[in-house]
DNA sequence: CCCGAATAGTGTGATATGTACACCAAGGAT
DNA sequence: ATCCTTGGTGTACATATCACACTATTCGGG
Protein backbone atom coordinates (compact mmCIF):
# COMPACT_ATOMS: atom_id res chain seq x y z
CA UNK A 1 0.00 0.00 0.00
CA UNK A 2 1.34 3.21 -1.44
CA UNK A 3 1.77 5.75 2.01
CA UNK A 4 0.18 8.72 1.67
CA UNK A 5 -1.25 11.78 4.39
CA UNK A 6 -4.21 9.74 5.32
CA UNK A 7 -2.52 6.72 6.10
CA UNK A 8 0.94 7.11 7.13
CA UNK A 9 1.77 5.39 10.83
CA UNK A 10 3.90 8.07 12.70
CA UNK A 11 4.90 5.15 15.52
CA UNK A 12 6.45 3.16 13.09
CA UNK A 13 9.56 5.33 14.15
CA UNK A 14 10.12 6.21 17.55
CA UNK A 15 8.64 9.64 18.49
CA UNK A 16 10.91 11.43 21.29
CA UNK A 17 9.39 14.31 23.53
CA UNK A 18 10.56 17.66 22.56
CA UNK A 19 11.48 20.27 24.81
CA UNK A 20 12.02 24.49 23.82
CA UNK A 21 14.09 25.68 26.44
CA UNK A 22 14.74 29.48 26.85
CA UNK A 23 18.75 30.37 28.45
CA UNK A 24 17.31 33.96 29.31
CA UNK A 25 20.27 36.42 29.62
CA UNK A 26 20.03 39.50 30.93
CA UNK A 27 23.05 42.41 32.64
CA UNK A 28 21.46 43.44 36.37
CA UNK A 29 23.69 44.46 39.09
CA UNK A 30 26.98 44.22 37.10
CA UNK A 31 26.74 40.78 36.59
CA UNK A 32 25.83 38.95 33.42
CA UNK A 33 22.48 36.81 35.13
CA UNK A 34 20.44 33.77 33.35
CA UNK A 35 16.81 33.41 34.59
CA UNK A 36 16.45 30.26 35.98
CA UNK A 37 13.21 28.37 37.78
CA UNK A 38 12.82 26.13 40.41
CA UNK A 39 11.27 22.56 38.95
CA UNK A 40 8.49 21.92 41.10
CA UNK A 41 7.93 18.28 40.17
CA UNK A 42 10.10 15.54 39.36
CA UNK A 43 12.57 14.79 37.72
CA UNK A 44 14.63 17.49 39.42
CA UNK A 45 12.00 18.67 41.79
CA UNK A 46 13.81 21.73 43.76
CA UNK A 47 16.42 22.04 40.97
CA UNK A 48 17.14 25.05 39.17
CA UNK A 49 16.44 24.76 35.50
CA UNK A 50 16.38 26.45 32.22
CA UNK A 51 12.99 27.49 31.32
CA UNK A 52 11.22 25.78 28.73
CA UNK A 53 8.05 22.91 27.99
CA UNK A 54 7.15 20.28 25.45
CA UNK A 55 6.64 21.43 22.07
CA UNK A 56 2.74 21.69 21.09
CA UNK A 57 1.58 20.62 17.77
CA UNK A 58 0.80 23.24 15.62
CA UNK A 59 3.73 25.26 16.61
CA UNK A 60 6.90 26.04 15.16
CA UNK A 61 10.49 25.30 17.50
CA UNK A 62 10.61 29.02 17.91
CA UNK A 63 6.76 29.89 18.66
CA UNK A 64 7.47 27.70 21.18
CA UNK A 65 10.22 29.30 22.81
CA UNK A 66 8.47 32.38 22.15
CA UNK A 67 5.82 30.87 24.24
CA UNK A 68 7.94 29.86 27.48
CA UNK A 69 9.76 33.29 27.49
CA UNK A 70 6.02 34.92 27.47
CA UNK A 71 5.18 32.59 30.33
CA UNK A 72 8.37 33.53 32.32
CA UNK A 73 8.69 37.41 31.43
CA UNK A 74 5.66 38.39 29.75
CA UNK A 75 7.40 39.10 26.98
CA UNK A 76 8.66 38.54 23.69
CA UNK A 77 10.15 41.17 21.88
CA UNK A 78 13.43 40.04 22.98
CA UNK A 79 16.20 39.11 20.71
CA UNK A 80 16.06 35.47 20.51
CA UNK A 81 17.99 32.56 18.59
CA UNK A 82 18.29 29.06 18.59
CA UNK A 83 21.40 27.81 20.48
CA UNK A 84 21.77 24.19 20.00
CA UNK A 85 19.87 20.79 20.28
CA UNK A 86 20.83 18.35 23.14
CA UNK A 87 19.20 15.08 22.64
CA UNK A 88 21.43 12.25 24.40
CA UNK A 89 19.48 9.75 24.81
CA UNK A 90 19.61 9.39 28.80
CA UNK A 91 19.80 13.17 29.30
CA UNK A 92 15.80 13.23 31.02
CA UNK A 93 14.82 10.26 33.02
CA UNK A 94 11.19 10.38 32.29
CA UNK A 95 11.39 9.31 28.61
CA UNK A 96 13.37 10.27 25.69
CA UNK A 97 13.34 14.01 25.97
CA UNK A 98 15.09 16.49 23.05
CA UNK A 99 15.89 20.24 23.95
CA UNK A 100 15.82 22.41 21.42
CA UNK A 101 17.80 25.06 23.75
CA UNK A 102 17.25 28.84 22.68
CA UNK A 103 18.72 31.84 23.40
CA UNK A 104 17.30 35.40 24.14
CA UNK A 105 19.07 38.09 24.97
CA UNK A 106 17.85 41.33 26.80
CA UNK A 107 18.16 44.49 28.93
CA UNK A 108 17.09 44.27 33.11
CA UNK A 109 14.42 46.65 32.57
CA UNK A 110 12.60 45.25 30.01
CA UNK A 111 11.16 42.28 31.74
CA UNK A 112 9.44 41.03 35.12
CA UNK A 113 10.31 37.54 36.20
CA UNK A 114 7.19 35.32 37.29
CA UNK A 115 7.47 31.81 37.54
CA UNK A 116 5.26 29.46 34.70
CA UNK A 117 3.09 27.03 35.78
CA UNK A 118 5.55 24.17 36.36
CA UNK A 119 7.97 26.09 38.75
CA UNK A 120 7.77 26.65 42.22
CA UNK A 121 9.94 30.15 41.92
CA UNK A 122 12.05 31.96 39.62
CA UNK A 123 15.00 33.80 40.03
CA UNK A 124 17.60 35.56 38.51
CA UNK A 125 21.55 34.05 38.52
CA UNK A 126 25.09 34.99 38.24
CA UNK A 127 26.53 32.92 35.09
CA UNK A 128 29.28 33.35 37.28
CA UNK A 129 28.04 31.98 40.43
CA UNK A 130 25.71 29.14 39.11
CA UNK A 131 23.35 26.62 41.35
CA UNK A 132 26.08 23.69 42.39
CA UNK A 133 23.55 21.22 40.86
CA UNK A 134 21.40 21.55 37.65
CA UNK A 135 18.55 19.91 36.05
CA UNK A 136 19.09 17.63 33.43
CA UNK A 137 22.12 18.85 31.35
CA UNK A 138 21.78 22.53 31.64
CA UNK A 139 25.05 23.26 32.68
CA UNK A 140 25.71 22.30 29.12
CA UNK A 141 23.14 24.62 27.97
CA UNK A 142 24.65 27.42 29.94
CA UNK A 143 27.88 26.71 29.08
CA UNK A 144 26.83 26.72 25.38
CA UNK A 145 25.24 30.45 25.85
CA UNK A 146 27.67 32.05 27.36
CA UNK A 147 30.38 30.94 24.26
CA UNK A 148 27.61 31.72 21.77
CA UNK A 149 26.77 35.60 23.57
CA UNK A 150 30.54 35.98 23.56
CA UNK A 151 30.93 34.79 20.17
CA UNK A 152 28.33 37.28 18.80
CA UNK A 153 29.69 40.08 20.89
CA UNK A 154 32.64 40.07 17.86
CA UNK A 155 30.67 40.19 14.85
CA UNK A 156 27.32 41.53 16.19
CA UNK A 157 25.02 44.07 17.65
CA UNK A 158 23.83 41.81 20.08
CA UNK A 159 25.75 43.06 23.06
CA UNK A 160 23.36 46.26 22.81
CA UNK A 161 20.68 43.81 23.61
CA UNK A 162 21.52 44.19 26.95
CA UNK A 163 21.77 47.52 27.61
CA UNK A 164 18.74 49.87 28.11
CA UNK A 165 18.05 52.62 25.14
CA UNK A 166 20.28 54.77 26.60
CA UNK A 167 23.55 54.22 27.92
CA UNK A 168 27.39 56.07 29.05
CA UNK A 169 30.45 54.78 26.93
CA UNK A 170 31.68 53.70 30.50
CA UNK A 171 28.48 51.62 30.97
CA UNK A 172 28.78 49.56 27.46
CA UNK A 173 32.36 48.83 28.39
CA UNK A 174 31.99 47.68 31.70
CA UNK A 175 28.78 45.61 29.86
CA UNK A 176 31.26 44.31 27.31
CA UNK A 177 34.10 43.48 30.12
CA UNK A 178 31.24 41.44 32.42
CA UNK A 179 30.47 39.30 29.57
CA UNK A 180 33.86 38.52 28.34
CA UNK A 181 35.42 38.18 31.87
CA UNK A 182 38.55 40.30 30.83
CA UNK A 183 39.15 44.07 31.11
CA UNK A 184 39.35 46.08 28.46
CA UNK A 185 41.24 49.30 27.63
CA UNK A 186 39.08 52.54 27.46
CA UNK A 187 40.89 54.13 24.89
CA UNK A 188 41.31 51.42 22.58
CA UNK A 189 37.46 50.13 23.34
CA UNK A 190 36.07 54.00 22.31
CA UNK A 191 38.52 54.07 19.42
CA UNK A 192 36.94 50.57 18.28
CA UNK A 193 33.64 51.81 18.90
CA UNK A 194 33.55 54.89 16.96
CA UNK A 195 34.94 53.18 14.47
CA UNK A 196 32.03 50.75 14.46
CA UNK A 197 29.58 53.66 13.87
CA UNK A 198 27.03 51.61 15.30
CA UNK A 199 26.28 54.04 18.11
CA UNK A 200 25.33 58.33 18.37
CA UNK A 201 25.20 60.50 20.74
CA UNK A 202 21.87 61.69 22.52
CA UNK A 203 23.25 65.35 23.92
CA UNK A 204 22.24 64.69 27.27
CA UNK A 205 24.75 63.83 29.98
CA UNK A 206 24.30 61.60 32.91
CA UNK A 207 25.96 62.43 36.53
CA UNK A 208 28.54 60.46 38.43
CA UNK A 209 30.64 61.22 40.86
CA UNK A 210 33.10 62.68 38.56
CA UNK A 211 32.92 63.86 35.28
CA UNK A 212 29.49 63.28 33.14
CA UNK A 213 29.40 61.38 31.23
CA UNK A 214 27.59 61.55 27.26
CA UNK A 215 24.61 59.24 27.19
CA UNK A 216 24.87 57.07 23.76
CA UNK A 217 21.97 54.95 21.87
CA UNK A 218 22.14 52.45 19.48
CA UNK A 219 21.99 53.77 16.00
CA UNK A 220 18.97 52.21 13.78
CA UNK A 221 21.33 52.34 10.81
CA UNK A 222 23.86 50.38 11.90
CA UNK A 223 24.80 47.33 10.45
CA UNK A 224 23.76 44.31 12.82
CA UNK A 225 26.44 41.75 11.71
CA UNK A 226 29.79 41.93 9.84
CA UNK A 227 32.24 39.80 8.08
CA UNK A 228 35.50 39.73 8.78
CA UNK A 229 38.42 39.47 6.58
CA UNK A 230 40.43 36.17 7.71
CA UNK A 231 41.07 33.14 5.93
CA UNK A 232 42.76 30.93 8.40
CA UNK A 233 42.50 30.18 12.39
CA UNK B 1 -0.23 10.64 42.25
CA UNK B 2 3.69 11.56 42.39
CA UNK B 3 5.57 10.77 38.48
CA UNK B 4 8.10 8.70 38.54
CA UNK B 5 10.12 6.81 35.52
CA UNK B 6 7.90 3.88 36.31
CA UNK B 7 3.96 5.53 35.35
CA UNK B 8 5.38 8.50 33.54
CA UNK B 9 3.22 8.74 30.55
CA UNK B 10 5.29 10.51 27.37
CA UNK B 11 2.13 10.73 25.33
CA UNK B 12 0.79 13.09 27.77
CA UNK B 13 2.96 15.46 25.50
CA UNK B 14 2.93 15.82 21.59
CA UNK B 15 5.45 13.86 20.44
CA UNK B 16 6.75 14.63 16.82
CA UNK B 17 8.94 12.44 14.62
CA UNK B 18 12.87 13.37 15.00
CA UNK B 19 15.26 13.11 11.74
CA UNK B 20 18.97 13.99 11.73
CA UNK B 21 19.99 15.11 8.21
CA UNK B 22 23.57 15.16 6.77
CA UNK B 23 24.83 17.80 4.14
CA UNK B 24 27.64 16.59 3.06
CA UNK B 25 29.97 18.30 1.41
CA UNK B 26 32.95 18.19 -0.38
CA UNK B 27 35.12 19.56 -3.49
CA UNK B 28 35.03 18.00 -6.46
CA UNK B 29 35.97 18.82 -10.21
CA UNK B 30 36.50 21.90 -8.86
CA UNK B 31 33.46 22.42 -7.25
CA UNK B 32 31.78 22.82 -3.84
CA UNK B 33 29.70 19.59 -4.07
CA UNK B 34 26.76 18.53 -2.13
CA UNK B 35 25.89 14.35 -2.05
CA UNK B 36 22.28 14.12 -2.72
CA UNK B 37 19.63 10.83 -2.60
CA UNK B 38 16.88 10.77 -4.94
CA UNK B 39 13.52 9.96 -2.53
CA UNK B 40 11.99 6.43 -3.39
CA UNK B 41 9.13 7.06 -1.55
CA UNK B 42 6.27 9.47 -1.05
CA UNK B 43 6.35 12.15 -0.14
CA UNK B 44 8.72 13.72 -2.61
CA UNK B 45 9.25 10.54 -3.92
CA UNK B 46 11.23 11.35 -7.62
CA UNK B 47 12.53 14.64 -5.65
CA UNK B 48 16.29 15.16 -4.12
CA UNK B 49 17.07 15.27 -0.85
CA UNK B 50 19.44 15.30 1.90
CA UNK B 51 20.18 12.07 3.17
CA UNK B 52 18.50 11.75 6.44
CA UNK B 53 16.88 9.28 8.55
CA UNK B 54 14.70 9.07 12.31
CA UNK B 55 16.33 8.87 15.55
CA UNK B 56 16.34 5.71 16.89
CA UNK B 57 15.54 4.94 20.48
CA UNK B 58 18.97 4.50 22.16
CA UNK B 59 20.66 6.82 20.17
CA UNK B 60 21.89 10.55 20.39
CA UNK B 61 21.55 12.88 17.78
CA UNK B 62 25.27 13.00 16.45
CA UNK B 63 24.96 9.07 16.56
CA UNK B 64 21.62 9.22 14.27
CA UNK B 65 23.95 11.61 12.23
CA UNK B 66 27.11 9.53 12.27
CA UNK B 67 24.82 6.25 11.15
CA UNK B 68 23.13 8.16 8.23
CA UNK B 69 26.45 9.71 6.98
CA UNK B 70 27.75 6.03 7.31
CA UNK B 71 25.16 4.50 4.75
CA UNK B 72 25.75 7.51 2.67
CA UNK B 73 28.87 7.21 2.22
CA UNK B 74 30.64 4.13 3.95
CA UNK B 75 32.79 6.63 6.32
CA UNK B 76 32.17 8.28 9.42
CA UNK B 77 35.59 9.94 10.18
CA UNK B 78 35.29 13.02 9.13
CA UNK B 79 34.66 16.50 10.46
CA UNK B 80 30.78 16.94 11.75
CA UNK B 81 29.33 19.27 13.52
CA UNK B 82 25.13 19.88 14.00
CA UNK B 83 24.21 22.74 11.91
CA UNK B 84 20.23 23.42 13.28
CA UNK B 85 16.98 22.68 14.15
CA UNK B 86 14.41 22.94 11.76
CA UNK B 87 10.62 22.20 13.14
CA UNK B 88 8.00 24.20 11.27
CA UNK B 89 4.73 21.97 11.99
CA UNK B 90 3.92 21.65 7.92
CA UNK B 91 7.84 20.79 6.83
CA UNK B 92 6.78 17.29 5.90
CA UNK B 93 3.47 16.17 4.85
CA UNK B 94 3.34 12.92 6.62
CA UNK B 95 3.54 14.03 10.23
CA UNK B 96 4.96 16.45 12.46
CA UNK B 97 8.58 15.90 11.67
CA UNK B 98 11.46 17.88 13.32
CA UNK B 99 14.65 17.60 11.62
CA UNK B 100 18.48 18.54 13.58
CA UNK B 101 20.54 18.93 10.43
CA UNK B 102 24.58 18.09 10.56
CA UNK B 103 27.02 19.51 8.77
CA UNK B 104 29.69 17.09 7.44
CA UNK B 105 33.12 18.03 5.70
CA UNK B 106 35.16 15.50 3.88
CA UNK B 107 37.84 15.53 0.93
CA UNK B 108 36.22 14.05 -1.80
CA UNK B 109 39.21 11.00 -1.82
CA UNK B 110 37.61 9.60 0.91
CA UNK B 111 34.70 8.64 0.45
CA UNK B 112 32.20 6.39 -1.72
CA UNK B 113 28.40 7.72 -2.14
CA UNK B 114 25.79 4.58 -2.38
CA UNK B 115 22.34 5.32 -1.98
CA UNK B 116 20.93 4.01 1.28
CA UNK B 117 17.64 1.88 2.03
CA UNK B 118 15.38 4.73 1.43
CA UNK B 119 16.87 6.09 -1.60
CA UNK B 120 17.04 5.51 -5.56
CA UNK B 121 20.56 6.84 -5.99
CA UNK B 122 22.71 9.10 -4.54
CA UNK B 123 24.89 11.70 -6.54
CA UNK B 124 26.95 14.44 -6.27
CA UNK B 125 25.41 17.81 -6.83
CA UNK B 126 27.25 21.39 -7.16
CA UNK B 127 26.01 23.95 -4.31
CA UNK B 128 26.35 26.04 -7.52
CA UNK B 129 23.48 24.11 -9.26
CA UNK B 130 21.08 22.24 -7.25
CA UNK B 131 18.02 20.55 -8.21
CA UNK B 132 15.15 23.23 -9.31
CA UNK B 133 12.88 21.28 -6.44
CA UNK B 134 14.58 19.75 -3.69
CA UNK B 135 12.19 17.65 -1.27
CA UNK B 136 10.94 19.41 2.07
CA UNK B 137 12.87 22.71 3.18
CA UNK B 138 15.90 21.30 2.05
CA UNK B 139 17.01 24.17 -0.07
CA UNK B 140 16.92 26.55 3.44
CA UNK B 141 19.14 23.91 5.27
CA UNK B 142 21.42 23.28 2.06
CA UNK B 143 21.42 27.44 2.19
CA UNK B 144 22.91 27.72 5.72
CA UNK B 145 25.19 24.66 5.69
CA UNK B 146 27.08 26.72 2.85
CA UNK B 147 26.75 30.21 4.73
CA UNK B 148 28.00 28.16 8.15
CA UNK B 149 31.17 26.77 6.16
CA UNK B 150 31.91 30.03 4.49
CA UNK B 151 32.11 31.57 8.56
CA UNK B 152 33.84 29.03 9.79
CA UNK B 153 36.49 29.17 6.82
CA UNK B 154 37.21 32.65 8.49
CA UNK B 155 38.34 31.24 12.33
CA UNK B 156 38.42 27.94 12.11
CA UNK B 157 40.64 25.22 9.91
CA UNK B 158 37.48 23.63 8.91
CA UNK B 159 38.50 24.58 5.12
CA UNK B 160 41.10 22.05 5.26
CA UNK B 161 38.79 18.93 5.95
CA UNK B 162 37.67 19.55 2.58
CA UNK B 163 41.19 18.40 0.99
CA UNK B 164 43.26 15.53 0.49
CA UNK B 165 46.23 14.99 3.13
CA UNK B 166 48.79 17.14 0.46
CA UNK B 167 47.97 19.86 -1.51
CA UNK B 168 49.29 22.90 -3.39
CA UNK B 169 48.85 26.19 -2.41
CA UNK B 170 46.70 27.38 -5.68
CA UNK B 171 44.99 24.04 -4.74
CA UNK B 172 44.08 25.93 -1.23
CA UNK B 173 43.64 28.87 -2.50
CA UNK B 174 41.26 27.50 -4.97
CA UNK B 175 39.54 25.49 -3.02
CA UNK B 176 38.87 29.04 -0.83
CA UNK B 177 37.49 30.80 -3.95
CA UNK B 178 35.22 28.19 -4.46
CA UNK B 179 33.95 27.99 -1.25
CA UNK B 180 33.81 32.22 -1.05
CA UNK B 181 32.41 32.32 -4.28
CA UNK B 182 35.06 35.39 -5.13
CA UNK B 183 38.48 35.14 -6.11
CA UNK B 184 41.18 35.94 -4.07
CA UNK B 185 45.13 37.56 -4.37
CA UNK B 186 47.36 34.99 -4.25
CA UNK B 187 49.58 37.05 -2.68
CA UNK B 188 48.16 38.48 -0.26
CA UNK B 189 46.42 34.63 0.51
CA UNK B 190 50.05 33.10 0.67
CA UNK B 191 51.04 35.78 3.19
CA UNK B 192 47.86 35.47 5.23
CA UNK B 193 48.51 31.59 5.20
CA UNK B 194 52.40 32.00 5.95
CA UNK B 195 50.93 34.26 9.31
CA UNK B 196 48.52 31.70 10.51
CA UNK B 197 51.02 29.08 10.61
CA UNK B 198 49.02 26.02 9.82
CA UNK B 199 50.42 24.55 7.37
CA UNK B 200 54.20 22.89 6.58
CA UNK B 201 55.83 22.19 3.68
CA UNK B 202 56.30 18.24 2.42
CA UNK B 203 59.80 19.33 0.71
CA UNK B 204 57.98 17.68 -2.59
CA UNK B 205 56.74 18.73 -5.48
CA UNK B 206 53.73 18.19 -8.00
CA UNK B 207 54.31 18.61 -11.71
CA UNK B 208 52.13 21.19 -13.42
CA UNK B 209 51.79 23.10 -17.00
CA UNK B 210 54.55 25.39 -15.87
CA UNK B 211 56.53 25.57 -12.58
CA UNK B 212 56.19 22.46 -10.39
CA UNK B 213 54.52 23.53 -7.01
CA UNK B 214 55.43 22.65 -3.71
CA UNK B 215 53.14 20.55 -1.39
CA UNK B 216 52.06 21.27 1.90
CA UNK B 217 49.95 19.46 4.69
CA UNK B 218 48.06 20.73 8.02
CA UNK B 219 50.20 20.69 10.57
CA UNK B 220 48.93 18.67 13.25
CA UNK B 221 49.93 21.12 15.96
CA UNK B 222 47.62 24.09 14.45
CA UNK B 223 45.42 26.09 16.25
CA UNK B 224 42.33 24.59 15.22
CA UNK B 225 39.94 27.79 15.78
CA UNK B 226 40.61 31.35 16.76
CA UNK B 227 39.31 34.28 18.36
CA UNK B 228 38.96 38.07 16.87
CA UNK B 229 39.96 40.90 18.00
CA UNK B 230 36.66 42.66 17.54
CA UNK B 231 33.63 43.87 19.58
CA UNK B 232 31.72 44.85 17.51
CA UNK B 233 30.33 44.93 13.75
C1' DC C 1 41.56 79.15 46.48
C1' DC C 2 44.08 74.63 45.87
C1' DC C 3 44.36 69.74 46.11
C1' DG C 4 43.01 65.08 45.79
C1' DA C 5 39.80 61.67 44.43
C1' DA C 6 36.71 59.93 41.20
C1' DT C 7 35.13 59.47 36.93
C1' DA C 8 35.03 60.58 31.81
C1' DG C 9 37.54 61.27 27.61
C1' DT C 10 41.81 61.54 24.17
C1' DG C 11 46.50 60.83 22.03
C1' DT C 12 50.86 58.43 20.64
C1' DG C 13 53.99 55.03 19.04
C1' DA C 14 55.00 50.42 17.81
C1' DT C 15 53.34 46.47 15.69
C1' DA C 16 50.15 43.70 13.04
C1' DT C 17 46.97 43.07 9.32
C1' DG C 18 44.56 44.09 4.89
C1' DT C 19 44.67 45.47 -0.04
C1' DA C 20 46.19 46.25 -4.71
C1' DC C 21 49.54 45.73 -7.81
C1' DA C 22 54.00 44.65 -9.78
C1' DC C 23 57.57 41.51 -10.55
C1' DC C 24 60.47 37.20 -10.38
C1' DA C 25 61.00 31.84 -10.90
C1' DA C 26 60.70 27.44 -13.20
C1' DG C 27 59.18 24.38 -16.53
C1' DG C 28 57.67 23.10 -21.54
C1' DA C 29 56.96 24.06 -26.41
C1' DT C 30 58.29 26.34 -30.54
C1' DA D 1 66.19 32.42 -27.69
C1' DT D 2 61.15 33.67 -26.83
C1' DC D 3 56.59 32.91 -25.23
C1' DC D 4 53.19 30.74 -22.45
C1' DT D 5 51.78 28.66 -18.28
C1' DT D 6 51.88 28.05 -13.79
C1' DG D 7 54.10 28.90 -9.21
C1' DG D 8 56.08 32.16 -5.94
C1' DT D 9 57.60 36.95 -3.71
C1' DG D 10 57.86 42.00 -2.73
C1' DT D 11 56.27 46.83 -2.05
C1' DA D 12 53.59 50.76 -0.77
C1' DC D 13 49.77 52.40 1.35
C1' DA D 14 45.82 52.10 4.41
C1' DT D 15 43.71 50.32 8.38
C1' DA D 16 43.46 47.96 12.83
C1' DT D 17 45.32 46.49 17.40
C1' DC D 18 47.64 47.11 21.71
C1' DA D 19 49.86 49.27 25.62
C1' DC D 20 50.51 53.20 27.91
C1' DA D 21 50.37 58.03 28.99
C1' DC D 22 47.87 62.11 29.46
C1' DT D 23 43.90 65.58 29.67
C1' DA D 24 39.10 67.03 31.24
C1' DT D 25 35.41 67.67 34.49
C1' DT D 26 33.06 67.32 38.60
C1' DC D 27 32.83 67.17 43.87
C1' DG D 28 34.32 67.67 48.58
C1' DG D 29 37.54 69.05 52.05
C1' DG D 30 41.07 72.01 54.03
Amino acid sequence: MLETAENYDASKYERPSVTADVVILTLREQDLQVLLIKRARWPYDGSWAIPGGFVEKDESLRQAALRELREETGVTDVYLEQLYTFGDPGRDPRTRVITVAYLAVTSADQIDPRAGSDAAEARWWSMYALPPSLAFDHDQILDYALTRLRYKLEYTAVGFQLLPKEFTLPELQAAYEIILGEMLDKGNFRKKLARANVVEPTGQYRQTAGRPAELYRYRQDAVAETRARRLFP
